[in-house]
RNA sequence: GCCCCCGUAGCUCAAUGGACAGAGUAAUGGACUUCGAAUCCAGUGGUUGCGAGUUCGAGCCUCGCCGGGGGCGCCA
């Protein structure tokens, strides 16, 4: 926001050190950590400690105490035009080594706000990066259930992708579900075997249907303790089964083939209709099934270049001894199987496939994934095979791992059946949303009061996932995750419905409405800033609105870090911060009853800029602002 | 045996190597005739697992130890 006058007085401070043999260091400024007043901050003990190096003896924190004063004697004098109100900035102090400038509040104030009303929905948008990035995510297995796990992932993946959208990347989506291997023939066997056409109507109950089946058959092929011998010839006879109705599948025989894509579909409608839950638009669909042919060809390219080895003329398999490739000494990636003696592929061959038609076919440049943190060795390996293939992308590879979910009474199983499902959590988040807006909204019709508690419901369960960090495992108590009270996403809904709540006041007081825009759907909305009179903010501001304005003005750094450091965390902290301040604000400061005329232009002002901002974060979440709650 | 992650308030979690380690939650007290109380305000709560090291400065970086979780060539 006042990059001009930063510059101004770098440039000054870069002048004076030079002139007098200071060894200055890189300048970092950061935001001044006192509330009360805004300003940036930087310290003098790196250069300070510059000198010691070079064989002066300073005290450091003394010496860089006495170099902020200097400079700051500087930064006033060396110009004619001292610094002042009018290059809005107003103040400038050395203490404890740092040098701290002050902006001036009117001035901060008027351009903040300005610019986020100006922008509005851009506000905060990076400038394009030119560079195209794919974030993988959502690669459940079909002929299953959505859970709660998989939600993690679908939630952590579409935030990331907003997050660097915004930030400035050509963003592209990409979902990779599993869609054969062992555990998809075993539901296509069981289904043949015992329930052909016995399939539940309804999206989401068919496909919870398939997991239940899963269940079944595992129990049906798993090995049991004290098994008499008919169970056993009983199990290997299914055992049998199932393995030659995945070679009937392999061979791309056509009655297993239209089995497979049928049931196939049911799991893919399930979770397309999820996805729309989730408010997720795929732009690219990988399937497992359709990357077993590259698959193969690339092994004989790898062999061909060298970083494979071929010991199936040994009767092994084709293996990459990475370590020895990359001309390790200790022991990092290991050595990993690229086909089976049998002459299959696996998840790392495929893996390495679908990157080369990435960066082929798509031309990322760079290409992040979303996967469970257990795998996170394999990926490392992929990464440094694509190294040795020459793919300059593989540099911008990037794992964003997850701790897994787990529930209280222990790890969730899909074969054994003990999951919870991510439909059945969010009903019950419906339900609960439901039940919280009681008799806040008597005359809301039903059915906007339902679409509502669904963003409302989801709004809790989303930010539970997002304000943990990625790193760390959950254990999904339901209680929890569904709370709407202190740090949850219903906090940060309701500071916008607060603030909506403010503007729409006041334009019904002032203009009788008419003034609802066409095409909002929500009734009550009070989007629009055209009826915002200007405000110079030229009065003496309460702690409460300048803490509020310096969240504001802070969004766009957040953005940028999230961005680079790949973390939703970030915005999910910077989301509750913002609405704790507007919440306090909200409480002591009147905006409609304000003591002028002057007074209460720029407050709703600066709500008008809260709520842009609030509703840009919460889009960064994937969190929706309903306008009323 | 080797590798990765984690250990912060009773509990759940934050904190680009910088100024005073912060929130939520629980318990306590207060604030609705007011722009919506899903809120706000107040006090309480800490040897950042332990020990060294690097640094002007360490919750953060390095090493060792303790405790928990995960992974390690033909599963995904």
């Amino acid at each position: 926001m006042f990059d001009q006058e930063q510059r101004t007085i770098e440039a000054k401070i870069r002048t004076y050190c030079a002139r007098n043999d200071i060894p200055l260091s890189e300048l970092k400024w950061v935001p001044i950590p006192f509330s009360g007043e805004w300003g940036i901050s930087t310290s003098f003990f790196q250069t300070a400690a510059n000198e010691s190096r070079m064989g002066k003896k300073v005290n450091v924190p003394q010496r860089a105490q006495e170099i902020a004063e200097q400079v700051r004697g500087a930064a006033l004098s060396v110009s004619k035009d001292p610094v002042s109100d009018a290059s809005g900035i107003c103040r400038v102090e050395a203490v404890k080594g740092y040098l701290n400038l002050y902006f001036s509040t009117t001035e901060y104030a008027c351009r903040v706000i300005d610019i986020v009303l100006e922008q509005g929905r851009d506000f905060g948008r990076g400038a394009p990066k030119g560079e195209r990035v794919m974030v993988e995510y959502a690669q459940p297995n079909t002929h299953h259930s959505f859970h709660i796990g998989h939600a993690r992932n679908a939630i952590l993946g579409e935030t990331l992708a907003r997050i660097v959208q915004f930030a400035g990347f050509d963003t592209v989506r990409a979902s990779y579900p599993g869609d054969i291997g062992l555990g998809v023939v075993t539901i296509l066997w069981a289904y043949q075997k015992f329930y052909q056409g016995q399939e539940p109507a309804g999206v989401h109950a068919r496909g919870q249907w398939l997991l239940k089946i899963y269940v079944e058959a595992t129990n049906l092929l798993e090995p049991k303790e004290n098994e008499t011998p008919e169970e056993k010839t009983q199990r290997e006879t299914y055992d049998a089964e199932r393995r030659e109705l995945y070679r009937k599948w392999d061979t791309g025989d056509p009655e297993v083939r239209e089995l497979w894509r049928a049931t196939r579909d049911w799991s893919l409608e399930e979770l397309r209709a999820i996805f729309d839950m989730l408010d997720i638009e795929m732009d690219v669909w990988f399937f497992e099934s359709e990357v077993d042919e590259p698959a193969k060809t690339i092994v004989e390219e790898l062999i061909a270049r060298g970083i494979a080895d071929d010991e199936r003329p040994l009767g092994g398999a084709v293996i990459v001894k990475i370590d020895e490739k990359l001309g390790l000494e200790k022991e990092k990636y290991r050595t990993n199987v690229l086909l089976r003696a049998d002459g299959t592929t696996l998840y790392l061959t495929k893996d390495l496939a679908l990157a080369k038609i990435k960066f082929e076919q798509y031309h990322v440049d760079r290409s992040i994934y979303v996967v469970d943190v257990r795998q996170s060795m394999h990926l490392q390996q992929a990464f440094a095979i694509l190294k040795l293939w020459g793919f300059k992308q593989a540099e911008k590879c990037f794992h964003l791992g997850y701790g897994f979910v787990s529930l209280p009474e222990g790890a969730m199983s899909a074969r054994r059946g003990v999951v919870v499902l991510f439909k059945d959590v969010a009903d019950q988040a419906e339900q609960r949303a439901l039940a919280a807006m009681g008799k806040r909204t008597p005359d809301m019709p039903e059915s906007e009061r339902k679409i509502i508690a669904q963003q409302i419901g989801l709004g809790a369960l989303k930010y539970a996932m997002l304000s943990v960090d990625n790193n760390k495992d959950i254990v999904f108590n339901i209680d929890e995750a569904l709370s709407f009270e202190g740090h949850t996403g219903p906090y940060i809904q309701n500071a916008y419905v607060r603030a909506n709540s403010i503007l729409k006041k006041f334009q019904v007081e002032k203009f009788r409405p008419e003034a609802q825009p066409e095409g909002l759907k929500v009734e009550g909305s009070a989007p629009a800033s055209f009826s915002l009179k200007p405000a110079t903010f030229n009065f003496e501001l309460t702690p409460h609105e300048i803490q509020l304005i310096d969240f504001i003005s802070r969004f766009s750094a957040m953005v940028e870090q999230a961005a680079s450091e790949y973390r939703p965390l970030v915005i999910a902290n910077y989301g509750y911060d913002l609405a704790n301040a507007f919440h306090s604000f909200y409480h002591a400061v009147p905006v409609l009853q304000a003591e002028s005329e002057d007074v209460r232009n720029a407050r709703l002002r600066l709500v008008a800029a809260a709520k842009q901002t609030l509703a840009n974060t919460l889009w960064l979440l994937g969190i929706k602002a309903p306008e009323v709650m």
